[in-house]
DNA sequence: GTTGAAAACAAGCACAC
DNA sequence: GTGTGCTTGTTTTCAAC
């Protein structure tokens, strides 16, 4: 009943203390973690190691301001197939992923095959990528260009979680 | 000509080159990234610190893995108002945006009014979080929910600014 | 699974170029 | 704007609990 092991994930009150931890201030140093979260600084440092082998952490990015970049404006860009053949999806999938702006991209059900997040100088980039990158591609038959007015992070996944 | 200084942003040569490589692998100490780039670790710091206080590194996440937390569903919900007032569109942001679950959430132009990128448990809370979070808002008309089958980060902002 | 202590390492700072 | 040396602090490791 009282047993720390709480989550079906299988992580303990204490490794779910270190993640809501280091998501709400990532960068601290494991000494001032430890502190905070009353452990020693070996215990707090291996857990952390073993989140990581674990996958539960799957890594650490460092986030780059679009506009202060040049790049200031922002794109949703629905993209909806014709023939969906599995090599097809799959070589846009990568094609997406690697064009220059590109932020993130989602393969989804529905109505439309894939969401591409783009950021870009101006409008006429905006253009380029539809036309050079996305329309190129036989596989797609229509795209939707939705501006971005503003992005936030939510909450996410840990607040489902913790107690 | 050969002004290191290229970028319109006022980023040298070496200000790309240290973005480059903390993107690609952050994590790593001011002395190795230094050793990389060949240049002295203490003028790797001072420009680190630089882009910093520039905004241009607007930050560090920690990236949690939603399947690793019992959360294997995702999906993009489409949010389209009613009336479009400015407390409305401001509240519903804000409640969205602390949904636990709620991985990022975009307000965009066009047909659909919010993009909203959830991790859940199953078929079940993401029902809940559309009926208990979302269409309980006055100003929200429809919504429309697609299973993400795959999510990928781009090559990012970096590679539309790079030589 | 957890701990404290020692040894190895990195960061920050002031100063010289 | 860049490199150097010293001081401080942090990470790692490991035997022991």
């Amino acid at each position: 009943m009282s047993d720390p092991q709480a989550s079906p994930s299988g992580l303990d009150d204490l490794d779910l203390r270190i993640l809501a931890a280091l998501v709400r201030q990532p960068g601290r140093s494991n000494k001032a973690l430890a502190a905070e979260l009353g452990v020693a600084e070996s215990t707090c440092a291996y857990r952390v190691r073993l989140l990581r082998s674990r996958g539960v952490i799957a890594g650490v990015r460092v986030v780059l301001d679009p506009a202060a970049l040049g790049l200031p404006l922002q794109a949703v860009i629905r993209v909806r197939l014709g023939r969906h053949t599995r090599e097809g999806v799959g070589r846009l999938f990568d094609s997406l992923e690697r064009t220059p702006g590109v932020i993130e991209v989602f393969h989804v059900a529905g109505e439309d095959d894939f969401l591409v997040h783009v950021a870009v100088e101006d409008a006429a980039a905006l253009r380029d990528i539809v036309l050079q990158h996305i329309t190129v591609h036989e596989t797609v038959r229509t795209t939707e260009t939705h501006l971005v007015f503003e992005r936030r992070e939510g909450i996410g996944p840990l607040a489902r979680v913790m107690p």
